[in-house]
Order: C-alpha cells, then sequence, then structure tokens
RNA sequence: GGGCUCGUAGCUCAGUUGGUUAGAGCGCACGGUUCACAUCCGUGAGGUCAUAGGUUCGAAUCCUGUCGAGCCCACCA
C-alpha cells in the first residue's frame, strides 16, 4: 500500500475497495467482532422497495443508523444492522404492468403466473441495484442475515402471522365500504389514500318530493351517485325541512321513491342543508345507511365503470355519466344552480387515480384491540419516540384507530393463507387435505408483512438464539411520514406476537426537501440523486450535509453546494494527514510540552465526551459539528500551523489517530482510507473495529491549556490590528507585552517562537498600550489612526454603560445567582480598565 | 374542523435546562500562493432574533395574542 497520501481526496477510485474490505473482514456480522462484548446493540434497516433506486431519504436513514451503528460497535457492544429490501405490493406490481403494457399485454392477459414470473425476473433484475446502493452508501450492515419480505422464510412468518391472528378472532373477513382505486383494481387502507385540495363543482339538484309538485334541492359534488341514493336526510333540529321528514321524495331519473330521513351528522350550515344519502358510495353516507337499515345500491363497479344498477348507464365510466346526468337534469329544469367548489379529491398514494368508495368484500384487522398496548408502550416509556412531540400524533392515530382492511386484489404479495371448499373456510399455510380447496386470490398489505420485519428478520416464528439476543432491537430509524404506516404497525405486531416492544427508541428524521423546500420530486426533476453525487463528492461528504444542521423531525434542504462545502472538509482531513504522514518517524512518548499541546489534548478530551454524549442523545448535528469545527478550526488552523516551527510529532500522530476514531462513524471512508495507509490494512487493523478512544484527563495541564487560548487571543488581536491598519503581512512588527499573564508569553520560548511565527513579531519595546487583553496588555509599535480608535472607544463606553445599569439594579443584585453578579462586575471593571488604556 | 412545525445576517441553518457584547457555513469586501490543502489562509462588513403584550433581576429561549410560510390528521355532502 503506498503511504504516500495523494494531494486531493479522490473517492471514486477509493469507496469501493474499502467497502468490499469492510465486508470481508466479517465484521459487519456480530458473530465475528472481537472482544468479549457482552451487551448488544441492534438495529433494523428499513426495508427499501426491492426495485426502487436509493433517494435521499434512504440515504438520510442509512446514515444516521450507520452511525449509531458504527459508533456502538466501537463502544465495544455486539452491534447487529440488519438490512433487507421490501416486495413494496402496489409500487413493483405497477412498475411491472407498465413494463408488460409496452408488449400491449395487461395482467389478466397474462394471468397470474406468467406475471408472477415476470415480477420475480424483475426483482432479480432491479433487486442488486438497491442493495448495491446502500453499499456505496456506507452502511456496516450484516449481508449475512439479509432479509426480503418475500424470501422463504419470511413468508412462512407472514401466513404463520396472518394464521394465528384469524384464529384468535383479531382477523374477520366482511363486506364493507372500501377505499377502492379503480386503476389498481385493489381495496386500499386509509393510510394508502391521499386527499387532494381539488377544484370542482357543487351542483344543487331539485328532489320533487312525491306525489307533489314541490321539491326539496339537495347538493352534492358527485350527481352521478344519486342512482344509488336510498335516502334524503336532514338533520333534525333543522326547521326548514320539519315537516318533510318521514315523507318520500321521487328520485329524478330512476323515479324510485326514498324516504326523507333525519341524522345529526347533517351539517344545517352547508349547501340546501339536505343530504342525499348514497351508502354504496360515500364513507358517511355507509354509516348513517347502516343505522338507518338503509338499502345498499351498487351503482359504481370495481372496474369504475357504472354497474347495471345504473340501468340505461350500465358500462359508462363515471365522468361520461355524470356529463349525462347533469345534461338530463338540466334539460327537466332540476339543475337549480351550479357553484364552483373547493374539496378535498380521494387519490391513490401509489398511481394518482381518483379513489372510489364502494362496498367489497375484504379481509379486515380489528385494529383498536392491537392499539391499547401498543398506546400503553409509548405512554409507559417503554418506547421512546424521539423527538417527543410526536408521541401526541403516535397517540391522536392509536386513539382513533379503525379497522384495517388487509386484502389487496394485486397479485406480487403474500397470497392469503385461507382456503374455501364450498361453505368451509379454513386458514392455514399449507392445503388442507381433500379434494377441491381453492385459496383466496387476494394478497396481503405490504405493511402487514413489514410490520412483522423486526422479529422475522431474526428467526420468528422459530425461537432463535438472535432473537433472544437483539429482540426488543436498540433504536428504530425512520422518517416522521411513516410513523403511522410502519412505526406504529411494528409496534402492534410485535407487542401481539412476542409480547415485547420491537425497539427501545424511534428516531425520525426529517425530510430532504430541494433547495426551495419543497419536496423534491423525481418528475419535476428538483431532486438531488444521492448516488452519481457520491461519486462526484464522496459519499462521506454527502453524509455530512444529511447530519449536519439538521434536527430530528424537521424537514431540511439540500443541494449541490452544501454537499461541495463538506467535500472540502474531507480534503482537509485528507491533507491534514497527508501533512502530519509525511513527517519523520517519532517513536518519541506522548510528552506534553507547551501550552498548545495541554490545549489541543484538552480539546480533543472534550471532544472525545462530546460526540459520545451527543450520539447517544441523538442529537447528531451537535456531534458532527463538534468534529468539523475541531479538525478544521483547532486543529488545523492552529496547532497544526504551529507545529511547522515547534513540532511535537507524537502530539500529532496521537491527535490524528485518535481523531480518525472518533469522525469514523460520521465519514467511513475517508477516515479508513488514511488509517489503512498509515496502519496498515490488515483486518486486526481496520478503523471500523478499534475501541472508542479513552479519557485523557490525567495528562492535561489545564492551567497550561488555558494560557494557550491568551495566545489566540492575542494572535488575532494583531493580525486583526494589521489588517485594519493596512499592514502588510510580511511586514515585520515589534510587539511588547506586559501584565499579570505576559510571563506566560515571555517565559516559554514555545510561545514565543509560535507568536513570532503566526504574527510575523520582532523586537520589543516599552510603550503605553495598544490593547488588551485580560491579565495582558500589549504595545505594537505602529501608529495607529485615530479612526479606529474612536470606534472602539464608543464600543466599550457603550458596554460599560449596559454592565453599569445592571449593577446598579438592586433587584438584580439581590436575585441573581451571586456567581452571575460576581462575574459581571468583573466584566466592569475589566471594561472600565481598557477604557482609561484608550483614552491615555 | 383538530393538531404540528417554522419565522434568527443577502442565502441555508445552529443556538441543549432562561444568564458573556446572539453564532456557523455559503455569499460579499479587502489582503495573502515556494515549503499539507486555492477543495487553501488571514481580516472585515452585515442581525432592534416576524410582531404586540406578559412572566422574570434577566427572554432568541417560557406564556398569550396577531401576521406570514409549510405540513399532518379528519366522513361536511
Amino acid at each position: 500500500m503506498n503511504k504516500e497520501l495523494e494531494k486531493t481526496y479522490l473517492p471514486k477510485k477509493i469507496e469501493s475497495r474499502i467497502y468490499q474490505i469492510w465486508e470481508k473482514s466479517g465484521y459487519f456480522n456480530p458473530d465475528n467482532l472481537p472482544g468479549p462484548r457482552k451487551q448488544t446493540f441492534s438495529m433494523a434497516m428499513p426495508p427499501p422497495n426491492v426495485t426502487g433506486e436509493l433517494h435521499l431519504g434512504h440515504a438520510t436513514a442509512l446514515t444516521i443508523e450507520d452511525i449509531l451503528i458504527r459508533y456502538h460497535r466501537m463502544q465495544g457492544k455486539k452491534t447487529l444492522y440488519l438490512p433487507g429490501t421490501d416486495h413494496a405490493g402496489i409500487s413493483t406490481q405497477i412498475m411491472v404492468e407498465k413494463l408488460i403494457a409496452k408488449s400491449g399485454l395487461d395482467r389478466h392477459k397474462l394471468g397470474r403466473a406468467a406475471f408472477l414470473k415476470q415480477a420475480w425476473a424483475w426483482k432479480k433484475k432491479y433487486g442488486t441495484r438497491i442493495t448495491g446502493q446502500i453499499r456505496q452508501l456506507g452502511a456496516s450492515c450484516d449481508w449475512s442475515r439479509e432479509h426480503f419480505t418475500m424470501d422463504e422464510t419470511f413468508t412462512a412468518a407472514v401466513q404463520t402471522a396472518f394464521v394465528r391472528m384469524y384464529k384468535d378472532g383479531l382477523i374477520y373477513r366482511g363486506d364493507r365500504i372500501v377505499n377502492w382505486c379503480t386503476r389498481c383494481s385493489s381495496a386500499l387502507s386509509d393510510l394508502e389514500v391521499k386527499h387532494q385540495q381539488t377544484t370542482s363543482k357543487l351542483w344543487y339538484i331539485k328532489y320533487p318530493l312525491f306525489g307533489s309538485t314541490k321539491y326539496l334541492v339537495v347538493a352534492t359534488t358527485r350527481p352521478e351517485t344519486m342512482l344509488g341514493d336510498t335516502a334524503v336526510a336532514v338533520n333534525p333540529q333543522d326547521k326548514r325541512y320539519k315537516r318533510y321528514v318521514g315523507k318520500t321524495i321521487l328520485l329524478p331519473l330512476t323515479n324510485r321513491e326514498v324516504p326523507i330521513i333525519t341524522d345529526k351528522r347533517i351539517d344545517m350550515n352547508f349547501g340546501s342543508g339536505v343530504v342525499k344519502i348514497t351508502p354504496a358510495h360515500d364513507n358517511l353516507d355507509y354509516e348513517i345507511g347502516a343505522d338507518h337499515k338503509l338499502p345498499i345500491i351498487n351503482v359504481i363497479g370495481p372496474d369504475g365503470r357504472m354497474t347495471k344498477e345504473a340501468g340505461e348507464f350500465y358500462g359508462k365510466s363515471v365522468q361520461e355519466t355524470r356529463h349525462q346526468i347533469l345534461q338530463r337534469l338540466e334539460d327537466e329544469e332540476l339543475l337549480e344552480k351550479t357553484l364552483d367548489y373547493i374539496h378535498n379529491l380521494a387519490r391513490c398514494d401509489r398511481c394518482g387515480s381518483p379513489v372510489e368508495p364502494l362496498i367489497s368484500k375484504q379481509w379486515f384487522i380489528k385494529a383498536k384491540i392491537l392499539a391499547k398496548p401498543a398506546i400503553a408502550a409509548v405512554k409507559s416509556g417503554q418506547i421512546k419516540i424521539v423527538p417527543q412531540r410526536f408521541e401526541k400524533v403516535y397517540f391522536h392515530w392509536m386513539n382513533n384507530i379503525k379497522d384495517w382492511c388487509i386484502s389487496r386484489q394485486l397479485w406480487w404479495g403474500h397470497q392469503i393463507p385461507v382456503w374455501y371448499r364450498g361453505d368451509q373456510v379454513r386458514a392455514s399455510i399449507t392445503k388442507p387435505s381433500g379434494q377441491g380447496w381453492r385459496q383466496d386470490e387476494d394478497t396481503l398489505d405490504t405493511w402487514f408483512s413489514s410490520g412483522l420485519w423486526t422479529f422475522s428478520t431474526l428467526g420468528w416464528p422459530k425461537k432463535t438464539k438472535d432473537l433472544k439476543l437483539y429482540h426488543p432491537t436498540s433504536v428504530i430509524e425512520t422518517g416522521w411520514d411513516i410513523l403511522f404506516f410502519w412505526v406504529a404497525r411494528m409496534t402492534m405486531m410485535s407487542l401481539y406476537f412476542m409480547k415485547e416492544i420491537p425497539f427501545k427508541t424511534v428516531y425520525l428524521h426529517g425530510l430532504v426537501l430541494d433547495r426551495h423546500g419543497k419536496k423534491m420530486s423525481k418528475s419535476k426533476g428538483t431532486g438531488v440523486d444521492p448516488i452519481p453525487m457520491t461519486e462526484k463528492y464522496g459519499t462521506d461528504a454527502i453524509r455530512l450535509s444529511l447530519i449536519l444542521g439538521t434536527t430530528a423531525g424537521q424537514d431540511f434542504r439540500v443541494y449541490e453546494e452544501k454537499i461541495a462545502g463538506y467535500r472540502n472538509f474531507i480534503n482537509k482531513l485528507w491533507n491534514v494527514s497527508r501533512f502530519i504522514l509525511s513527517q519523520p518517524k517519532s517513536k518519541g512518548k506522548l510528552i506534553l510540552k507547551s501550552s498548545a499541546d495541554h490545549w489541543i489534548i484538552n480539546r480533543l478530551n472534550q471532544l472525545k465526551k462530546n460526540v459520545a454524549s451527543n450520539i447517544e442523545n441523538y442529537r447528531f448535528s451537535d456531534a458532527g459539528t463538534a468534529i468539523y469545527e475541531f479538525l478544521w478550526h483547532e486543529f488545523a488552523d492552529w496547532y497544526v500551523e504551529i507545529s511547522k516551527v515547534e513540532k511535537n510529532i507524537p502530539i500529532l500522530n496521537y491527535i490524528l489517530e485518535n481523531f480518525l476514531k472518533i469522525s469514523h462513524p460520521f465519514i467511513p471512508f475517508v477516515t479508513e482510507e488514511i488509517w489503512s495507509r498509515w496502519k496498515g490494512g490488515a483486518k486486526k487493523n481496520l478503523l471500523m473495529i478499534q475501541d472508542w478512544p479513552s479519557d485523557d484527563k490525567k495528562l492535561i495541564n489545564k492551567k497550561t491549556s488555558e494560557q494557550f487560548q491568551l495566545i489566540i487571543n492575542l494572535v488575532t488581536n494583531i493580525r486583526n490590528f494589521r489588517a485594519v491598519h493596512k499592514i502588510p503581512p510580511r511586514a515585520k512588527l515589534s510587539v511588547y507585552f506586559w501584565g499579570k499573564h505576559s510571563h506566560t508569553i515571555t517565559s516559554n520560548s514555545n510561545n514565543v517562537k509560535t507568536l513570532a511565527y503566526l504574527d510575523k513579531l520582532e523586537g520589543q519595546k516599552q510603550r503605553k498600550a495598544t490593547g488588551s487583553l485580560p491579565g495582558l496588555e500589549y504595545f505594537i509599535d505602529y501608529k495607529q489612526d485615530n479612526h479606529s480608535k474612536k470606534k472602539e472607544i464608543t464600543a466599550v463606553s457603550q458596554y460599560i454603560q449596559k454592565l453599569e445599569s445592571k449593577l446598579s439594579n438592586k433587584k438584580f443584585l439581590a436575585k441573581a445567582p451571586p456567581a452571575i453578579v460576581s462575574s459581571e462586575k468583573d466584566k466592569l471593571a475589566e471594561q472600565r480598565d481598557k477604557l482609561q488604556k484608550l483614552l491615555k
């Protein structure tokens, strides 16, 4: 291996090689980790869609998860990060349908078996793309335990779960109103329906009273459903219509006679206050219909076309029927008026087609029963949600949960393990014995299977060693947008089947937005594709750009310049390392000599603690910022600069070694690469399995360390002086200093050298003070112009005034803690002193 | 209708339990390249912390109202 580092860090060449080394080492598998490792730390990776492509949302999740995993691995824990992919029922099926549509086919023409063959071929083709991309992000997950939600063992787990719940009476089948996507030809759960604000019309239609010339006016957004009306309803309090209650309406077009009923769910103030009731095609109407035992007439079929019940409109589309009905009503002078109206249109979350509420035979889970312990688990603090405010959202959803429709009329998925023969129904994994059994054709909601993710990936329903060791998992990490879809379902499922929580902490990251603060959209081209970015700027830079400046649960923006900025940081680390590794070898012991030595070791020590505690408290941004600040603005800007005149090579090596460890969870590639060039790439030496560095307290003399801060301040002041007075950087300056701490500088040859080098100083002279720092006054032998002096006097005077008024406030003196009061007094004394010097 | 988040420098954002004269990155201005890095170094300008009240010795931070931006949930046809 070439130890000499190139001038700049070239991620493209390095990263895939590094990942291969990690993977081949076997250390992603906790069984192979060295050492005793008593504690465990485990996480299940949220499985991405097997045929999908990695986007920044995934990248965010993978980064945070991998930081936690690498950190805990270095903390000496038996650490498992279990990866996998999801079959993603609807999404994948849509993709395959699009594919076969190109050859003029649809799935029904193809048939179930042939379609599934195509889908599996598609999965095979793209299934490795996403796992390759997960590797590209640096995820240190155990591929030997990888799962796919439709692989054999996982399918067996899904079937077992279904059968058990069915036998326990938690799953039932029934005719109920469901959300129906006409494009997917499938039922959807409430969560898979998105409401989109749409401009539409509100039509006011005259409904004639039976046996009268009078009529009631109903307002509707869906005139075509009037063919399925089985009542007209008003609020019982509504005086306008009281006298009509109990009478009947002669429904236009169909001339059916329907009752006028009352229901308190009717809003008197909306529209005309009279509502047409269509139990078959509206959620609320369905409930009202059920309570009033109204008949149900299905006029829209699963194909989105009118049924035979729609009479003359049979076979027509909803849109066409609406159009014709409105025309007819107008012709018959039954259309009173039409208003513009904005309402929420229900659409399929996956394909965007309008969703029709209609009645259909589906499988449901009694969710309320499952929700109870899931609520308790969070309430009791067994499960902690970060950020905590999402607990409220979780409770609201759980408390109002409705039965979960789990059957889908899709082919790509787990076929429901229920068998029929005549009137007989059997739930079982295998076909019951005997002739003539036919399996339910439907498949299960994808989220039913992913709800089992934390424990089925560890071997459930078998009682495995893994399950005992790694469940409950330590943390689940995901975007807040799938709190209900996944986190809530996993909690319910785990508590039901495992009788234990699936994870102790839920960390929810924010969603990634584009530079304008909008959701990234592939079709609009506003998204940033992480994969080309990793190639251009390096994965480590991407990882930092997803962590720094972000907070749990808060959406954040990502754009290329940001990534480029972190690339610069990575390059800085590369070059600091290049500098240190190019120094002559030194076998010297770690001895702290100068105040700079004490200072930098002290700062490093604080960094160790800071990063560890921030990771443990899920404050990844703070941890990452501390790493960034230390390396660039403390180590590189000060210590490495100084080492050019006064070198302590063992310390340089020590800092670099420790820094590589501390920053490794965040920027694994560059750190491992530098490490392996330095220490050799032997498997035992890999950075990823090093121990988290220990405390340096014993080494540090705190006072000496603090002295260096004085040097920093002095250097900065002199540089400032130089810039203000336009003194060329190379022009030598004479500075003289005295005061309480002047000894610090003059007695220490390192410090004198440091100052001379950093500030290009020479000579000493005694004169009145030009500037002062706490305990130190200095004179720069250069004529200060009046303008800048005046400016400084004004600033100091203002500050003094502020302090004086604070300290003359009796209440402040009486009530503020003594420490605060005395520190304010010190400040005032200092400033007065400073002012005096300035006025001399 | 219910709920949540955000509003801090030109831009993107930090700011932990209230306590130095409110910070960073980018951008901008000025200056700097033999000797790790121009993906660099130094210095600087720039903010009445959306707004009005309140609590407090003390508020960007806690409370209330208002304005503005965004999001989630929900069966107003």
